[in-house]
DNA sequence: GTACTATGTAGACACTGTCAACAATGATGA
DNA sequence: TCATCATTGTTGACAGTGTCTACATAGTAC
């Protein structure tokens, strides 16, 4: 909880960055993401409307710092769900359901990190082929990396074949968690976590044994 | 009727809401969502920083008309692809084609529409069970019946289960066209029309034909 | 013509992102 | 111990925004 019963009498905060996050968060959970105001983040956080610059260059860079933080976070859990699972098929269903249920769980963050916007126009029609595709930050790339090799094995493929595959194993969870965010689903399917997961598995199993 | 064609010297725009509609469209492409403002369309359309308000209760009304315009679009893309398709299955991947098409083609409407945000809290979690699955506004409903309605077809099933199979349809193109709008797809794998709807087709069948 | 309605304009308000100037704090080194 | 200095916070300002109210103009019906 935002506790600053003692912090509250010294000038420095200790701590601003991690609770200018948190109060993002929070505001954005309350009011959407385009309701989200760094002088909000900064009042939630006891301090001046223009304190946050001395973390964040500009409220962009507080966004991205968010997705940055989501990125690594569905990365672990990505990994974990993963874990101990021998079935390539198994795992990537494992996968799939771990993908939704972080998204159900951190909305925020994940709308953030689907959000692009951050980098260039919309359409993406900028001429950004040779610094994209290099060594990447190990955050989402890691467990991108994971689900082409798992979708490798289970499809039997490699290389290209391989690498459309993992892409195509992800598009099915992105796409159900967008949904799911978007208040597409109705409620009283998807109600609580374990309706989620249900939900995330037949979807994801209807989609392979398709007819 | 529209008989504006002197606009700049009259004192009434003539089709001022349109020209607000298509400016907005123009600046988010430009700027981003959240650089969309008002006041800026309504310089684009040469009329007052006020006039919007004459056609628009407030900025998320011309959001929503925005939406409104897409889904119908996006219904009429749908049911264009679909007819004339006699296998169902055929159907489903005419229909995903078409969807993220459409998504590619009008990224900035396909954004709004699937923005929510614009109804509650990001979350979802307000009680709409009843005013959302009565009778609706035969937008996009109208494509998801159609879809549900080939999904039930194609996997032999009914009622229930039949709708969660067409919403699984509904999961993949959907994810495939987010991704892609988030530029998350390698730019020379999806620079051309064509070279989409191939990925498209790759991405709905490849399970089908894998296993 | 006059009255009414639809549609546009002008001005104001609170709020926002962001910058520059200033102030307090804690660490560093003599 | 104390002067120095980078870090971090505050204040005040600016332009831009959404939105409201009051006013002006155009088209329409009588």
């Amino acid at each position: 909880m935002t506790q600053r019963n003692e912090k509250s009498g010294s000038y420095h905060h200790g701590d601003l960055r991690d609770e200018l996050l948190q109060a993002a968060v929070e505001v954005a959970a309350e009011r959407g993401l385009h309701g989200l105001s760094l002088r909000e983040c900064a009042r939630r956080a006891g301090v001046s409307h223009a304190a946050p610059y001395r973390h964040f260059a500009d409220k962009d860079a507080l966004l991205l710092a968010l997705g940055e933080q989501g990125d690594a976070w569905l990365a672990e859990a990505g990994r974990a769900a993963m874990a101990g699972i021998d079935d390539a098929q198994e795992r990537l269903d494992a996968y799939g359901v771990a993908y939704v249920r972080f998204a159900v769980e951190h909305p925020v963050h994940f709308r953030i990190m689907f959000t692009s916007e951050l980098n260039g126009p919309t359409d993406g029609e900028t001429d950004d082929g040779e610094t994209d595709d290099g060594e990447t930050d190990d955050g989402k790339e890691g467990a991108f990396d994971l689900l082409v090799r798992s979708a490798a094995e289970a499809t039997g493929t490699t290389g290209e074949q391989a690498l459309v595959a993992g892409f195509a194993s992800w598009c099915v969870p992105h796409g159900l968690a967008m949904l799911l965010l978007d208040g597409r689903v109705p409620s009283e399917r998807a109600a609580t976590p374990e309706q989620i997961d249900e939900l995330s598995r037949t979807v994801l199993t209807l989609w392979r044994r398709g007819t």
